[in-house]
DNA sequence: ACCTATAGTTTCTTCAAAGAAACTAACCAA
DNA sequence: TTGGTTAGTTTCTTTGAAGAAACTATAGGT
């Protein structure tokens, strides 16, 4: 009864989250700790400058991800997770986990349909 | 250096499973246990009909929802949570967790940002 | 003959996110 | 003065997801 409307809303609140690349933006920063600008774009190739920005300003935005800048020349950003967006390490890990797990059962599936017809000829 | 293109690989699994309405759809089963198509509904409006089938049509095609039809006039079709789908609730519910907290987080930040010149006044 | 209910499908439209590619700023080194 | 480096921005195009609204099938009821 008071439970019902709240789904929706949290989805909403993951999407934010959710946006393409910030599942790896996370993961990548919080297994190096913290990462400039063209490190992110190197264990990322895939992703454009513009989007990785916009990513990551989103990221800032939600005060999960903190960005600073280095005034030199050429430019150093460095980026790192907050506090705030650490505690979010577990649930990531847990998706990084499933996610693998997942992968796999789907591969081990393409190949049993080719078997499948000679089941127990083969084992 | 094994673990660096995963991240990529994995977020995209998780997208599969992100689509707007999914997460809301999963965590309705998880707590209604099953559900005909006009619960969901119901449970979820906002969603149309036609997202609303196609949704579950992914979910269904990743072994996350089962769906059972009973060769009835006017139809019946009842979807739940397959076992494989059920591995997903601790991270669904910390979602949930997560998000309704973040709503908070943000609500309270719109009222400090009011109260913040006079912040040692009122306390 | 018509209405209702359920679980869809179909068609058309819209919109935001994403991608590609070129451009910018600022300083240093050769 | 030309080129290199880093961290972007800008512009234009593409794509896919989602929304709106109407249509379908089927049987039982009146």
């Amino acid at each position: 009864m008071d439970n019902t409307p709240d789904h929706c809303r949290v989805a909403t609140t993951m999407e934010m989250i959710i946006g393409k690349w910030k599942i790896a933006i996370m993961l990548n920063l919080i297994h190096y700790g913290t990462m400039r600008f063209s490190e992110l774009r190197h264990v990322m190739p895939g992703v454009t400058q513009k989007v990785l920005t916009s990513q990551l300003r989103d990221l800032e935005q939600e005060g999960i991800v903190k960005r600073v800048v280095y005034p030199q020349v050429p430019p150093k950003v460095e980026y790192s997770m907050t506090e705030y967006g650490m505690s979010l390490q577990t649930i990531l890990e847990m998706m990084h986990e499933w996610g693998k797990a997942h992968l796999q059962r789907k591969t081990q599936m393409l190949f049993s349909k080719d078997t499948d017809n000679q089941n127990d000829k083969n084992n």
